[in-house]
DNA sequence: AAACATTCTTGACACCGTCTAAATTAGTAT
DNA sequence: ATACTAATTTAGACGGTGTCAAGAATGTTT
């Protein structure tokens, strides 16, 4: 597995311990975390990085293509480190939200929708997920 | 048009000078207002109007089947006077937000979602709309 | 009118995310 | 190494969204 130092050079970003530290805590957590998750994992292995220095390496994730943002849950948006096209499922229980992988839907589009010049779209689904 | 006094009394909610404007202002307004805009528009209605009452009765709205939440702009939910089955554009270089009727689009299930109990879904699209 | 229940307002609060100024750090040149 | 410059980080202030609690206002019942 690539390390945050490799990851950070290959996209052009200085690698600052508390970069890393944001880097690897995105990598290896539950795969939406929020800002706020990121921070106090963060806050672990570099107990003196601030709130604004993690919103500003998110950030930079994201215009480097590492991260997508998306915005789901209220309140708070979440990180999808998943950059493939991909599906999403929340939980409404639990609110947990779960990747559906980007073939296990079809979606056709009928006529009609020639106003619109379409660069990107998801699927997302709502329900319980059956505890089997 | 029905107006608002019949739809509060419809939905067991007494009418009040406060509900009439939060509710003239939701189904008057462009499609997909913040809170805060139903808030500015219902201050001109009645001028004394709290937030906090915005908020309530936004909320009593929902619970009654009347608006839907939508969380899809950053930092801030709309709602959605529009309450049939419908999927969603986004332009993303206004920020606008348009409906796109249910039978535009097609979703079709593969295998693999029987994880999953689905109780319903959108399709949401992103890019720009063309100038006509 | 008195007692009661609903509703509304105000202001405080918590949270998310951004911004700024100042301090620290890293990188470069001498 | 030293000095200089650029990049980065920090702490705290800030604005916006949304919730909450206490009291004030309103309406209803008796």
């Amino acid at each position: 597995m690539e390390d945050a130092i490799s990851i950070l050079r290959r996209c052009d970003i200085q690698p600052t311990p508390q970069r890393i530290a944001v880097v690897e805590c995105v990598l290896t957590s539950k795969s939406h975390p929020s800002a706020d998750d990121v921070f106090s994992g963060a806050r672990e292995k570099c107990p003196t990085v601030s709130r604004a220095t993690v919103y500003n390496t998110l950030n930079l994730l994201v215009e480097k293509g590492l991260l997508r943002m998306q915005t789901m849950k209220e309140g708070a948006v979440v990180f999808d480190p998943n950059i493939e096209k991909h599906h999403h499922f929340i939980d409404e229980e639990t609110g947990a939200i779960y990747d559906i992988p980007w073939d296990q839907l079809e979606v056709k589009g009928k006529r009609g929708l020639n106003d619109f010049e379409i660069s990107e779209y998801q699927v997302i689904l709502r329900g319980r997920r059956k505890k089997k």
